[in-house]
DNA sequence: CGATTCGGTCAACGCTCGTACAATGAGCCG
DNA sequence: CGGCTCATTGTACGAGCGTTGACCGAATCG
């Protein structure tokens, strides 16, 4: 059960750190995306990650910041072109690549409230960027009924996997989707 | 600080309990429904229906078994008619009334899988509704595309609140809605 | 009226958690 | 090589949790 001294000793000492640092950011990812905040535990992370608990606080100070860490999003893009169309390529790619940062903080963000602070900025630059390209009245709302359906339709595929949308492929639930994203992001008839 | 003497002290033992236990049951769903399963402690509950912690587990054996309790859904019965304005119909009394159990499942089944056993019965039980009604080859999967987006915007006004769809009026939720479920529930040029 | 039931309280248990801190030992630099 | 740095470990503490069981006192019953 040699742990890994057969392999290169090529690693300098902050190589060794970066690497340890991704092997349990990785591992609080993995776990806060499937378990949420409150039952993911500091043991429990260093464990998966092969390393001591107190080493998990020494590398990030807490629970709060190894989260607020683990939870960073790298970029939430909105493709260009027309609404529909990019908010369609959006869905895709959450469909697809099951993207385990915005997993941990979507289940996260529903126990533990206190840690969405960064989430709800980037949310409302999400939103805010989706409003501006819907060209309606009531664009903000319109906005918001199509983060919401995204949620919706991303927490039913990646965590609760109750229906067929768990299982169907990309292309069948985007093809159903079109229309849905074209009647809210579509053409300008606004009530506003 | 008398604590009821004051008042009818007509309540029979039964009629005590009763209305103790209820007052714990309400007490639950409430904190259940605000907090997570994680986050919400026998003592909280206790302490919110103004009784010793003890009584509670008395009274329900373990927070498992209080939480079963609380998150037991009265009837989620689909309205007759067509397909879509069903489904528009449930939507709404969903925006309004704001369903405390129904919260406590939501909040909690991203929390606590293993708690979430009888809602799953209930969702299937749900979608099987939905896709009976939906005339379409591909039906299984349109109810569940129904069912996220539903979830979805329920979550988004109920528990996150980050956007319009949290204080726009039911009406106009349910009007741009419409085309959506029509869309998804219409006519039946399903891909089967 | 005395005995019994039972709604309700209180104090304590064992456990797990986040966190703190001293110790260890291998890499680094002069 | 010798001292220093620092990645990593082990241990321990205090708090909070679910849960238990002894206990109290008022309602109930014969």
């Amino acid at each position: 059960m040699s742990r890994v001294s057969a392999e290169k000793p090529r690693r300098t000492r902050a190589d060794q750190r970066r690497e340890t640092e991704a092997r349990i950011l990785a591992a609080a990812r993995a776990t806060f995306a499937e378990l949420g905040y409150e039952r993911t535990t500091i043991r429990g992370v260093a464990s998966a990650a092969g390393v001591n608990a107190g080493l998990v606080m020494h590398y990030f100070g807490s629970k709060e910041e190894l989260f607020s860490r683990a939870a960073r999003l790298p970029e939430d893009d909105l493709p260009a072109g027309h609404p529909a169309e990019a908010l369609l390529t959006s869905l895709r790619r959450r469909l697809d690549d099951e993207p385990v940062a915005s997993l941990v903080v979507l289940r996260s963000v529903l126990t533990h409230a206190e840690a969405s602070g960064e989430f709800r900025v980037a949310a409302a630059a999400w939103l805010d960027r989706i409003g501006a390209a819907v060209p309606a009245g009531d664009a903000a709302l319109r906005a918001g009924l199509i983060s919401s359906i995204i949620t919706g339709v991303v927490i039913e595929r990646h965590l609760l996997k109750l229906s067929a949308v768990a299982d169907a492929s990309a292309d069948d639930i985007v093809a159903l989707m079109r229309p849905v994203f074209e009647s809210l992001a579509g053409e300008g008839r606004g009530t506003g």
